[in-house]
DNA sequence: CCACTGGTTGAGAACGACTCTCAGTATCAC
DNA sequence: GTGATACTGAGAGTCGTTCTCAACCAGTGG
């Protein structure tokens, strides 16, 4: 299961995990998948990832801190490697009275494949993309 | 339904979105409470939030672009007034290719209640906070 | 070899959040 | 009043996820 999420570069969501995973395992259950996805979590050596667009949580073997940048047109996520300047953290925790552990920082965009396919593509680029419009919860946040 | 959500200070769930408004007007449907919230969000007068810890969304009349500090103890999430750096967006947008629109901050941690009443508090500061627990999740790209 | 124990599994039911469908109702112009 | 149109509430349906439980397995002791 690790290996399968290792192998994957792209994000995928459970349900994804579980159909890779059922193609080496074909009796594998789905209440394991999560099981071991949670477990994988606790312990450390995967990732779970909301990104923000409302649909499933996604999994990423890469355990070091990074963020996300999410395309606004095919769902696509690409990591991103830039943290955010201590100094601003602890602003923000001064600021707030808040005891900060920790963040989690997403951009929403266009990927460069939507970008060239125009600038509302019908997730043209996509595979494993999701199927829900993301366009309106897209538009969370975001100050084009 | 705006003045509801105008006049809440918290960040409600859909859910009580929806118990608040049946106080003053019994007969309204779940429904019609996601159609509205769904209309302010896509007209701007309210904001869709999804804070990562895989519970519903919440919602915020403050539709000024701000982000967010969560507690991990609580549930409970404040607003944060401290925007990303120009330079970083477009550091980002270089490397990454994205053509970038906007963006997505929380930040997770202790908030001052929950540090008064011990480190790891069973939700004390809540009220209307969610009952599960954000522990596992919140753990998702903290590194304290 | 067998019985017992404790942990893990798969199937499917259950759950919560959300969306869809549809009949009923209100509003409007005529 | 009549018909067209839009909105509403109730409830069923969908989706992602978690729970429950019987079946299975490895290990242990006899």
């Amino acid at each position: 299961m690790l290996e399968v999420l290792r192998a994957a570069d792209d994000h995928p969501t459970a349900a994804e995990v579980y159909e890779r995973v059922r193609r080496s395992s074909p009796r594998i259950g789905s209440a394991t998948v999560y099981r071991t996805l949670a477990l994988l979590v606790s312990t450390g050596r995967a990732l779970e990832l909301n990104l923000g667009d409302g649909a499933a949580a996604r999994y990423d073997a890469n355990t070091r801190r990074h963020d996300h940048a999410v395309c606004d047109g095919c769902g696509r996520a690409v990591d991103i490697d830039h943290p955010v300047p201590d100094g601003m953290m602890a602003e923000i925790a001064r600021r707030s009275g808040f005891a900060i552990t920790g963040y989690d920082l997403q951009f929403r965009g266009l990927c460069p494949d939507c970008q060239a396919n125009g600038s509302d593509p019908a997730r043209a680029a996509g595979g494993t993309g999701p199927t829900v419009n993301t366009h309106a919860k897209g538009a969370l946040h975001a100050e084009a």
